[in-house]
DNA sequence: TCGATACTTCGATTATTATCGAATTAATTA
DNA sequence: TAATTAATTCGATAATAATCGAAGTATCGA
């Protein structure tokens, strides 16, 4: 199970407008990797910007990324994703899930 | 739906390691509130400063409080902890949640 | 109403963060 | 090898945040 210190890196990351703009692009699209300077014209920030912002989402695990040639693909790791949002719900009402009847409808597709 | 700079505010809040133990504290026994002294005491935070994360908390909606006599007892929001997810999760995979295996794991209890 | 208790606000200090342009590294092609 | 393209690192500036002690506000009991 994660970690209190992780967990808080992947929030941090996540709190942030430009950084979460980048990251619920790439979860959108989950599927299939965007270029880093997709994302620079897409979004409209600054390379150098960018690559700091990428550099701290991947830090925090959210990210993934590979080379391709000289293009640089990032895309969101939606495993990441499910592990924060378990840490979130694990001791959750004392870990009796069913106490929390809100959390509950979510978790029902 | 809940906008991106309340779902900010709200990892913001998260993002800071003692606010987090404040958190965690109030998810486990979401039932029942708990004093703020009660907070500074078990997590031996001096009351200045819990009083300004316990602000910060509540701001970002993830805490509720009520007073008490001269207390004022915390809890946390499990609605605004639902809220929150569903954001992260609201455009996984383009709608498609089914798309998202991993997350599905999650969502079955 | 005086004093005690519970909590918050203020003010100062120190540390961290976001941003950009310029310089740098890496991969490719002429 | 020189020039081109893609992305990152560096350095400076400006803004935000965490912490604590001291002072202030609110609620109650004697």
């Amino acid at each position: 199970m994660m970690d209190q210190l992780t967990a808080i890196e992947a929030f941090a990351a996540l709190a942030q407008d430009t950084r979460m703009s980048i990251y619920r692009l790439l979860v959108k699209q989950a599927a299939s990797s965007i270029r880093a300077s997709e994302i620079s014209e897409r979004l409209g920030i600054v390379p150098s910007t960018l690559s700091g912002h990428l550099a701290i989402l991947k830090r925090s695990g959210l990210l993934k990324s590979e080379r391709h040639q000289r293009e640089i693909r990032y895309s969101a790791d939606i495993g990441a994703m499910n592990a924060l949002i378990s840490f979130l719900l694990q001791d959750c009402c004392n870990g009796q899930v069913d106490n929390c009847g809100e959390i509950l409808t979510l978790l029902k597709p």
